[in-house]
RNA sequence: AGCGGUAUCGUCUAGUGGUUAGGACGGGAGAUUCUCAUUCUCCAAACAGGGGUUCAAUUCCCCUUACCGCCGCCA
């Protein structure tokens, strides 16, 4: 069996997409399963919406989620260049050799042309195809063209094609997710290969590369199906080998239509910057359509690649579920050790004063935090409190907590006995566990009780361990806020 | 409109010609805890509908319905 050669082609005319990592995935996989390469080709046609921001975007997502090429621009190849807008010389061989072999033809039409004929198509409620006018043109015609400054567009037969290498006009192929599909082609337009500006068009620009790449299998989106006729077709007629197809479900958004900015994150980056893991981001993926044979779904990429077969990949659509994404990301977050997550949360805490800690100190609070986290970026407003000598207290805790007569008793009591207290972690949890005693007994629950602390030393009744909290701020400052909750009359 | 595709809990999915149709997220209840969270235990929740084939269909076939995709000198 010759070599197994899979490709992803993005478009850079946006930040990589979470469906496009997806795509990138299952053909990253399938090379990983069958040793074979994978490789990275930019496919920037289109220069209007190209943009170099956007291939560095690709590049370092890609990268990012440790989806590694093989052959690319960066890295070369034997099949180089892998950008397509430095292969334009490639392309116009092949055009031309389609036209000496009649599999292709020039075309005169004017944009209004073309514009009429399709609505003409749609007000008689018929699917539009393009007329085939061009396809029979004499020589002194389109010489008149010509002398007229029209520039042809090439355009694909595709019935002289299929005849040429079918029975019938049903083109069929067997897909690698999906089983056998097929199609009428002649139910198919004759496209455009080459635009009258001399550049190629995907559908043709995508079965040259993929041929001189030596592109075994062709794994996409099955939005590409009814392109996949088309490619056929050409490969067929220019006397390439035709790789095998395999065509995945798409991903949508909880409302089922497709997944756009107002639904979320969906570029890697943007991912990324709100906080969540690649690891969790490329397993949660992966989990779209693929399901485990273990069914232990936390699966690092490497593992994945083991247990990966492409036949089981599920066929049909499927839905981003953001919560199933951040349940996985909090578990990821969790496994991070804690040198790791110091690091990894900065970026989060700029707002802070970091040099107000120790080192241990901001060791400390990360220990005590993370437990919660979900996204790196929950930490931003988990720990406030921990920074300053005053702190903010939030209304509803001053009204509803700090106001009550059972809390200023309990703050009272805790300045009294705490400013006796030796400030170490021991002490501090045994202190705090006998000081709760004492007040259950007087009928306060222990949640009550701490919730004054709490109020007064972190300006809200939910956070992190209250040990650690008072063993981070030092004696000092928590007794200060201790007392400054206490109301002047209060005091005694 | 046409052509293609898909259909198991709300979501991602496992599974089989005979199963109490399994798991995960989310939801609910409870336990633990100084709070929130974590963790643990338990609960609810699905084979789209209609015809066949068959002793038997969620599973195989057909139709309907719903949803998705494609019909560009975009990629």
């Amino acid at each position: 069996m010759s070599e197994v050669r899979v490709r992803i082609a993005p478009s850079p005319s946006g930040n990589l997409h979470v469906g496009t990592a997806r795509t990138a995935l299952f053909n990253y996989l399938f090379a990983k399963k069958n040793n074979g390469k994978f490789i990275l080709r930019i496919e920037d046609t289109d220069a209007e919406r190209t943009s170099q921001e956007y291939i560095d975007n690709i590049f370092d997502s890609l990268k990012a989620l440790g989806l590694n090429w093989d052959e690319g621009p960066d890295v070369g190849g034997p099949y180089g260049p892998y950008t397509q807008s430095e292969r334009f010389d490639i392309y116009p061989k092949y055009v031309q050799k389609l036209l000496d072999s009649g599999f292709a033809y020039e075309c005169f039409c004017t944009p209004e042309e073309l514009e009429q004929e399709k609505e003409e198509a749609t007000k008689a409620k018929r699917a539009y195809v393009y007329s085939k006018k061009c396809e029979n043109l004499s020589e002194e015609e389109k010489a008149k063209l010509r002398a007229e400054g029209r520039k042809p567009a090439i355009r694909f037969n595709i019935a002289k094609a299929q005849k040429a290498f079918h029975d019938t006009s049903i083109l069929e192929f067997d897909d690698l997710v999906k089983g056998k599909l097929h199609m009428d082609t002649s139910l198919l337009g004759d496209f455009v290969i080459q635009k009258s500006n001399g550049a190629p068009t995907y559908n043709f620009a995508v079965v040259i590369d993929d041929a001189l790449m030596k592109i075994s299998h062709v794994i996409r989106g099955e939005d590409h199906i009814s392109n996949t006729y088309k490619q056929i077709l050409i490969f067929e007629a220019l006397g390439f080998d035709v790789p095998r197809f395999g065509h995945l479900g798409m991903i949508l958004a909880p409302d089922r239509s497709k997944l756009s900015k107002r639904h979320g994150a969906t570029a890697v980056s943007d991912f990324v910057k709100e906080g969540y893991l690649t690891e969790a981001l490329i397993n949660f993926v992966a989990l779209l359509g693929w399901a485990p044979s273990d069914g232990n779904e936390i699966k690092t990429v490497d593992e994945i690649a083991a247990d990966f077969r492409i036949g089981e990949i599920s066929s049909s659509n499927s839905i981003f579920e953001y919560d199933k994404l951040k349940w996985m990301n909090s578990h990821y977050i969790k496994q991070i050790p804690i040198d790791k997550l110091k690091e990894m949360l900065k970026p989060y805490l700029t707002k802070y004063n970091l040099n107000e800690l120790t080192d241990e100190q901001y060791t400390k609070m990360v220990e005590i935090t993370r437990e919660p986290l979900t996204l790196l970026s929950d930490i931003t407003d988990a720990v406030p409190y921990f920074f300053g000598k005053d702190v903010e207290i939030e209304p509803e805790t001053q009204t509803g907590t700090l106001d009550t007569e059972t809390a200023q008793n309990v703050l009272v009591d805790f300045v009294e006995k705490a400013k006796d207290w030796n400030w170490t972690e021991e002490e501090l949890h045994s202190k705090l566990e006998i000081f709760r005693g004492e007040w259950k007994e007087k009928g306060i629950k222990p949640k009550v009780t701490m919730w004054a602390v709490r109020a007064a030393i972190t300006g809200r009744t939910r956070g992190a361990d209250m040990v650690g909290i008072l063993e981070i701020l030092g004696k000092e400052t928590s007794l200060y806020r201790a007392k400054k909750a206490i109301k002047q009359e209060s005091k005694v």
